[in-house]
DNA sequence: GTGAAAGCGCTAACAA
DNA sequence: TTGTTAGCGCTTTCAC
């Protein structure tokens, strides 16, 4: 109801000097600034983000792209974002592609590109050829926070040596026989996460000279239940059973422990088990992880965008976001095996 | 860059039948919306919310204000708010309150009070009078998901009931000393949720003749972690155990099988335990609930939203979202006691 | 079925 | 420091 106008006609002022005196800028001398304010106040005054967004070509809104939003990774990230954004006076519109490849289009065309954000950050998402071209055309600013993808600038750990870190952990407590859980190329997720951390893994095997098995690799889609039904596939193969498991996630890696235990094996005792992330209810677990801080990692991307909005510097690349090890109840020295077992026998 | 203007001259039309056209207006002849479109398509003409927005007061974009974001709940319902706008073409700005109140007063003004939104979805939030008053003021809906409060509609289910059906499972299994976990008023969140699970869980006791125990009712803060805690506080006291625990959210419930693990004691043998939610992980993790449908209430909500600013109906009150209980393996009937005990020492 | 013209509420030169 | 004057890109009467 209200707009600029009735307060200029309410403080006898101009438009012009209203709307500076309501943005702060420098130019109005306070005691009008201090009028101008009041008024509105007393009026009930409500910008409207349209209008200022038309005159001025700025939204100040930003969008951010997830893949899907049940993810403890996801959720953090989305969290940094968040506290950076409303400290800047931002607002956030979430996209979610929910999984589904199909809306991805839709999502593309009608909504970020509908000039709504004044940027983008994108969540472990790969862009086909098609859809970084537009990125371009459109000119504003995009960054990916968590996972490589050719054509566009990202943020997060290096997730090759995450994996490696975690095997390594694995090899120096004396473990050969390890299994992995990682996850496969789902639906528009990025595929580059769990390829390198997987491949980590295999590095990290490799310079121990410990044979990958590849009926030791397998898939728990980064979910607690996928992690769940990876172990008890592990678990119930013939043969030699690992002595521990390196989990792409945290919260596979809680499925795993889930599984153990409802196998009636101990933890390290009979298996370890590692896994990537940090998550906060690993330390009541006593989950051995490697630990990323994605809030953060969501705290420094929107800097870089609200930084280049502002016309202050522009970022092509970054240091890998830093991760470590947090050793816990999880992980353990494997048990002395078959020869004691034998040895036992024998007296 | 390209305007609705360029292909009104490319088209040799003018602006409104461009408009018109755009928008798939039946008074434009379907030759000229074609014509229209593949020109529109052809020059990369991209709308400004903005500009449409100022035009007709409607921006196409709702808001969602949430407590926090890390807690399932809230995840899920955001998912099914999420699916329904994309279905209807609107964008979801999110609105976190970070769980501090202190930034409440700025969310409040800065951001949902800029005619960013056309209505606004609430998460499991209760308003001052003051809120309530603008919100009024602004004249546009808004509704509840998860949580009664005063003067303003919500949805979700019955929380007393809830808590009542839950500890009826308990005491109908043969139980008698019942705990609860459950959680108090955080920062801004609502109070009612917790309060009302623990209201129908006393009241479930009273029926049953059951005497509540003030030591057994703890607070777990709705989080993994606090749940987890609460469990080693309720088994750390001294004197009797509790034979069986009703925790006000999964999540907690889940913390609360962790401690008990921990302490070596089992699950449904020494301890039962239920939860509220239907968390998917619950199903193998063996956890009992109280299952509700929190996706579902987000698009319930959002469907009345649109239905709302389309013009058609208004609603102002609802019927409780329905729930059901899910036995699983973590209840069960508690172990004959004392009696048997001594009877086996007397032998 | 299409066009002309008048805004929507704000910002941003340019003057004063 | 303040006011004047044009728009920003679209929608929407009202004519034709």
């Amino acid at each position: 109801m209200t707009g600029i106008q009735e307060i200029a006609r309410a403080t006898g002022l101009s438009k012009s000097t209203v709307s500076r005196a309501l943005r702060g800028l420098p130019s109005v001398s306070e005691t009008t600034t201090r009028s101008v304010q009041r008024t509105a106040e007393r009026l009930g005054y409500i910008p409207s983000s349209s209008a200022a967004g038309l005159a001025t070509g700025r939204t100040r809104a930003i969008g951010v792209l997830v893949p899907v939003i049940d993810r403890w990774f996801y959720v953090k990230v989305l969290e940094g974002i968040d506290a950076q954004l409303r400290a800047a006076g931002y607002d956030l519109i979430l996209y979610n592609l929910g999984g589904r490849g199909g809306d991805r289009e839709r999502v593309f065309h009608r909504s970020i590109l509908r000039k709504r954000v004044d940027a983008l950050v994108v969540l472990c998402l790969v862009f086909d050829p098609g859809e970084r071209e537009q990125l371009q055309a459109m000119e504003y600013p995009v960054i990916v926070v968590g996972g490589p993808g050719p054509g566009v600038r990202h943020m997060g750990i290096d997730d090759r040596k995450a994996g490696f870190a975690a095997t390594s952990h694995l090899i120096e407590l004396g473990h050969t026989a390890i299994a992995h859980i990682g996850g496969e190329d789902e639906s528009g997720l990025n595929a580059a996460v769990p390829l390198e951390r997987r491949e980590g893994f295999i590095a990290a095997l490799a310079a121990a000279r410990i044979e990958a098995r590849d009926e030791w690799i397998v898939n728990g889609g980064f979910v607690f239940e996928g992690g769940y039904r990876a172990m008890k596939e592990l678990l119930s193969k013939p043969g030699p059973r690992p002595t521990a498991v390196f989990a792409a996630s945290d919260e596979m890696a809680f499925g795993a422990l889930a599984a153990i235990a409802q196998e009636g094996l101990s933890v390290p005792g009979d298996i370890s088990v590692i896994g990537v992330d940090g998550h906060q209810n690993g330390e009541v677990l006593g989950l051995t992880t490697i630990r990323q801080n994605p809030y953060q990692q969501g705290v420094d991307a929107t800097r870089v965008l609200l930084a280049e909005l502002e016309g202050r510097g522009h970022t092509e690349s970054f240091e890998p976001a830093p991760f470590d090890l947090v050793r816990r109840r999880s992980t353990g020295a494997p048990r002395p095996l078959d020869p004691e077992d034998s040895l036992d026998r024998v007296r």
